[in-house]
DNA sequence: AGCACGCCGACT
DNA sequence: GTCGGCGTGCTC
């Protein structure tokens, strides 16, 4: 493909000279190493001796001279086949490393994520005759059948050549070394095909079409951030996709960064009827050889196209023209454990480094990415309607306090009557439950005693599907308990508060008739499963879905119209700073699954605390003044995007050692103004697979170089053995 | 991350 | 008396 780029040709560093090659190991900073025979140039993967192993890193720069001339290697020299790694995204690695504090190794090794992929291709080489013969050539009758089998077959591995005439693997070998036979030089690795911008595109509404105006005028302007702000249903998806056609136009490669959970069937089917082949796909369920394959067409920039989790952002594009972040909002660009980065905010990094724009779509956009707009560093692009005449879904807060349910049942007469009347009229309804499993506590009706994990500080949570209760932070299962193993008692247990498991048992109840499915990722937990069900939903094979998270993201019901939240409440209490906002997002979304297609969908939500902010903005769809008013008290308390926050968890099996370090920790801290330090304080989940766990928070004005103070902190006191310290810039979750 | 060195329990 | 457990430390 023809690159449209004008990088300047990469440094390069002549034979003999000193320079700096980042391995992908957590160490401080890059070594130092001697150029050999051959010149290397900047961004090169590069064979270095590192102890008594070899490593491969890249090629970051000139050698500061820092290393003692006797402790100086040379280099083994460079990879073959793999082109260098852009300077873009090694500048990317650079500023994700210092805004982190991750070991730029950590965050190199991201982009080094397929180690195969750096190896050339390891097929046996395929044989052909020499022609004319060698002159002195030994005849045999086994050498002759080799060489006649040659003339009726294409070239072969010398195995299969052996097979095929008939003759020991030697035979073949003996006629290679007396150069009979040689090597074909090896294919050219086969390209993906490329998506056609050219193809027609679906008829846009008039707005849709403004929209993709504005996208394609940004794509040839450089560096910009775009908001595509519209509700489920207004056509996002189709808007961006004329912004990808126009970035492939421009011969540019494209990312679309999409929640993993969203990577759905139905979102790749949409791309290949728009583009006329799928893009290329990249997650943490994509195989081995498929991450080899899609990882060198990147690099060799035959990828025209790739969607991907957040882990594709370190992808080693070499012509990126443009980044698509779909459903920016969501907590799964988040990454919490290693390198603490957020996808999404790294991305509008990568086409700041780059010069090409970002596009960041949502219904419910992140706090932050609105404070960006109304600061005027993104801009804003509304798809206000639902097209094709669907109309909003009708939100209701059901009060509990006024109707609960019956004692042990979670859904309440309201939600009942409303599904009895969907049923009847043979429509299809959904009830939404934000967990997993079929009760979150277990408790020994004698004596109270709760069954806990031993490795976190957790409920055990029953699955009686699975006939087991797991821990849902580190995966510990044990079979119910025959006995107390507290009190000993043979009463036995009680299951306390619902999950989807319990939920789908309570409806199969009250509608013996409804054929009723639950979706979760324990029942469905590949892509097919998924699709399984959304296809059956989409033939009305099913009356009732009841699921987690999962049914909120991606999938599209066109017969879906009534939603059922079961728990409205649940994630609003826990102190977390987004719990309202992600509230709002998560029910929001699953509203949106409601009536898409012609008929009006209806939203049920049970709260006990329907007077909430969040509640009276669901109910209101007024999603701005919620904002907004978070927003205010955001600024209020000098809580991002208004101040900064870091998070510090100190985490060890020794409780003792660990509070002795964190209070030391904590003494060392050099306090100045514009900074709050918060803790230690036992983290959320104090006990997490075995290891105790303390957070500091860090409160600083936007005036502080937190990084910088940090550094400095955490320079003041080495953890001792056995005790790791987790820095998160930006922390999201509560972890 | 590997791969060393190093100092304490069960084997020939 | 050794083989080997994984704790600590270094790799330009």
């Amino acid at each position: 493909m023809t690159v449209a780029t004008a990088t300047p040709p990469p440094a390069e560093f002549s034979p003999g000279s000193r320079i700096a090659v980042l391995l992908p190991l957590p160490l401080a900073g890059a070594y130092e190493y001697r150029v050999g025979a051959e010149p290397v140039v900047a961004g090169a993967f590069v064979r270095v001796p590192l102890g008594r192993r070899e490593a491969v890193g890249v090629v970051w720069g000139p050698g500061p001279g820092a290393v003692d001339e006797a402790r100086l290697r040379p280099i083994l020299g460079p990879l073959p086949a793999v082109p260098p790694l852009p300077a873009e995204l090694r500048a990317l690695t650079d500023w994700v490393a210092a805004y982190t504090l991750a070991p730029p190794g950590a965050v190199l090794k991201m982009a080094m994520s397929v180690p195969a992929a750096l190896q050339p291709p390891r097929l046996p080489p395929r044989l052909r005759a020499v022609a004319p013969p060698p002159a002195g050539l030994k005849a045999s009758p086994a050498r002759a059948r080799v060489l006649a089998q040659l003339e009726q077959m294409p070239p072969a591995s010398a195995a299969d050549l052996a097979r095929a005439a008939g003759v020991g693997p030697l035979v073949v070998r003996g006629l290679f070394a007396a150069r009979a036979l040689e090597p074909l030089p090896d294919p050219p690795e086969p390209d993906p095909p490329r998506p056609d911008p050219a193809r027609p595109g679906p008829a846009l509404s008039p707005a849709q079409a403004a929209a993709a105006a504005e996208l394609r005028a940004a794509l040839g302007a450089g560096f910009s951030v775009t908001l595509l702000d519209g509700v489920t249903g207004s056509g996002k998806t189709e808007v961006y996709f004329e912004a990808v056609a126009a970035a492939l136009a421009a011969g540019r490669q494209v990312l679309v960064l999409l929640p993993e959970i969203a990577l759905s069937a139905q979102w790749l089917e949409r791309f290949t009827r728009r583009f006329g082949c799928p893009p290329l796909v990249w997650h943490s369920e994509v195989g081995e050889a498929r991450r080899r394959d899609t990882w060198r067409a990147v690099a060799r920039g035959a990828a025209g196209v790739v969607v991907g989790a957040r882990s594709a952002l370190f992808l080693p594009f070499p012509a990126l023209g443009l980044i698509v972040v779909d459903e920016e909002h969501d907590g799964a660009f988040k990454q919490e454990d290693g390198v603490c980065y957020h996808a999404r905010d790294m991305a509008v990094v990568r086409g700041r480094l780059g010069g090409f724009p970002v596009l960041l779509a949502s219904a419910t956009p992140a706090l932050e990415t609105m404070a960006n707009v109304q600061a005027g560093r993104y801009r804003r692009l509304a798809l206000p309607d639902r097209h094709a005449g669907a109309a909003l879904p009708r939100i209701v807060a059901v009060d509990l306090r006024r109707a609960p349910p019956p004692r042990g049942r979670w859904l309440g007469p309201d939600l009942e009557a409303a599904l009895a009347e969907t049923l009847a009229a043979g429509e299809q309804a959904m009830l939404y439950l934000n967990r997993r499993g079929y009760a979150p506590l277990t408790l020994c009706k004698k004596c109270g005693f709760r069954l806990r994990c031993p490795h976190c500080s957790a409920w055990l949570v029953e699955h009686r599907r699975r006939g087991r209760l797991l821990c849902h932070h580190c995966g510990h299962a044990i079979t119910r308990p025959d006995t107390c193993p507290d009190c000993g008692s043979e009463e036995g247990f009680a299951a306390c508060g619902p999950g989807v498991e319990r939920v789908a048992e309570e409806a199969a109840f009250l509608f013996p008739q409804a054929r009723l499915a639950v979706m979760t990722s324990d029942t469905c937990a590949g892509p097919a499963a998924a699709a399984a069900l959304v296809e059956a939903m989409a033939e009305r094979r099913l009356d009732l879905l009841v699921g987690t998270q999962i049914v909120a993201k991606g999938y599209h019901f066109p017969h879906l119209t009534l939603v059922g939240v079961v728990d409205a409440d649940l994630g609003l209490d826990g102190g977390d700073l987004r719990a309202a906002e992600r509230t709002f997002q998560l029910l929001s979304q699953v509203a949106g699954r409601a009536g898409r297609a012609e008929r009006p969908g209806r939203v049920l939500l049970q709260s006990w605390q329907p007077d909430h902010p969040v509640m009276r903005a669901l109910v209101a769809g007024d999603r701005d003044g919620f904002l907004a008013r978070e927003a205010a008290s955001r600024r209020e308390a000098g809580m991002p995007p208004y101040g900064r926050l870091a998070a510090l968890i100190l985490s060890g099996e020794d409780e003792a050692a660990l509070d002795g370090f964190a209070a030391r920790l904590a003494r060392a801290a050099p306090l100045r103004d514009g900074i709050d330090l918060l803790g230690p304080a036992p983290a959320p989940l104090a006990l997490l697979r075995g290891r105790h766990r303390r957070r500091f928070l860090v409160k600083a004005t936007r005036a502080v170089a937190l990084q910088a103070w940090l550094r400095d902190w955490l320079g003041r006191a080495a953890p001792p053995a056995g005790i790791r310290v987790q820095v998160d810039v930006d922390p999201t979750g509560f972890q």
